[in-house]
DNA sequence: TCCATATTTAACCATATGGTTAAATATGGA
DNA sequence: TCCATATTTAACCATATGGTTAAATATGGA
């Protein structure tokens, strides 16, 4: 079952979840060490984690104590579909994509 | 002036404003005109295309009493960029990109 | 000049959002 | 068994969001 594009770009729009959306980038994590470099509650990462989740953009697993969370990138899949629709792009003109991608190209930058 | 991620993503997380962007894509418009298919007061439209206008979605430009709504495509390019630098596809195979845009290329699958 | 048309502004309202703290729950380990 | 650790749930709060209606504003045209 799809998450709806309303909650997809909701998901993304805030920049607290973008973050964690990166750092899982990485690897998967626990709750608590997703909250650690937030200066902010467990339970408010605890919401944030459920709305990625509601959106497709995570998975979590109960191992134990511990509620892993994994990026799930295909979840990004149907607003990326939609944004490439939109026909900015040409997507056979692969040049200016990745002239674009390199300009740009910088996930530290997450505002 | 950039718009922030927040703006742009938050911006694109309404069917409304959406379905006011795919409209865009075929011409110009007028305030009223772009109000018209929707069961929501002109108030309300002139909100959302304010919210547009923010996002660096539109261009609003006033001629006489009209005031033109005209799509900047651009506008769309950080968070496409956003995205695309995620790394779920791979820019350079072009394939799978194409079979993920025939599959799904539907704009007037706005939810 | 005066009315119609196009649009925005102001004031308001209900609900959503993003945060808090305190308490509850469940598992791990001595 | 009992405490510590990991996480969620509940209750709450301030502000943001998406809508409304009524009034204001500005331009076009007879």
């Amino acid at each position: 079952m799809h998450a709806t594009l309303d909650e997809l770009f909701s998901a993304l729009s805030d920049t607290t979840r973008r973050k964690i959306l990166i750092m899982l980038l990485e690897d998967d994590m626990a709750v608590t060490d997703v909250a650690d470099p937030f200066d902010m509650s467990l339970p408010a990462i605890s919401k944030h984690l459920n709305i990625l989740s509601n959106a497709g953009l995570i998975t979590q697993e109960k191992r134990g104590r511990v509620n892993w969370c994994k990026l799930e990138p295909d979840g990004l899949r149907d607003a990326s579909v939609w944004m490439l629709g939109f026909g900015q792009f040409d997507i056979l003109d692969i040049e200016s994509l990745e002239k674009l991608i390199e300009t740009h190209i910088d996930l530290t930058q997450t505002n």
